[in-house]
DNA sequence: TTGACATGCAAGTAAACACTTGCCTATCGT
DNA sequence: ACGATAGGCAAGTGTTTACTTGCATGTCAA
């Protein structure tokens, strides 16, 4: 499995996982129109590049149907940062 | 202020934070000797390289005193992370 | 079936990145 | 003062990365 680090390293794969956060479940399509509207310029061969680098660190999952790819959002894999950086994040600043 | 993402993006960054976080407060060369130890081939330039880059990302602080650098551990930066992507570090699994 | 639509694949390019090399500065012990 | 120690600076190198370009595949509607 793909380094969840280094996924979280560009700023459009943090902006797809915006977007899906926003809306999980979008088309590929709908992604890089959304996306465009924001500001990105990414084509939909770079935003389709970043899908396979975030689906080899498993914070994204994609599935076919017909001539659509829908996407869908998985932030667990996340919980291995908050696990070995302990911040404490359920206690409140003093 | 620096990319906390990027920093994070390196293996021997990571090793770092996890060394600081074991032991914070070490000299830059104890830092080069202990990640030596367990197994990483990096120079004394090159963590210094790596420590720039945590220092602009906020993660690592550092104070100079005579001619020892120390080095000091701050996750308080990592929180942006959990507060971006919800994965509910509080609410323990099913 | 034909054409438009949604996506996949692969080679090439330019920039970013991690690391080395070589030398310089500053501090401490003796 | 002198040598040894701890670290800094900067140019050069090789790899990785993000992106483009061009074409191929598969699906649906008419």
């Amino acid at each position: 499995m793909g380094d969840v680090y280094k996924a979280l390293a560009d700023p459009t794969r943090r902006a797809i996982l915006d977007e899906l956060q926003d809306r999980s479940g979008q088309t590929l399509f709908e992604l890089c129109v959304r996306l465009t509207g924001k500001g990105f310029t990414s084509s939909r061969q770079a935003i389709s590049q970043h899908l396979a680098v975030l689906t080899e660190a498993g914070l994204v999952v994609v599935r076919r149907e017909g001539r659509y790819l829908f996407i869908d959002l998985d932030t667990s894999p996340l919980r291995q940062i908050y696990d070995r950086w302990r911040v404490g994040p359920c206690e409140s600043d003093t």
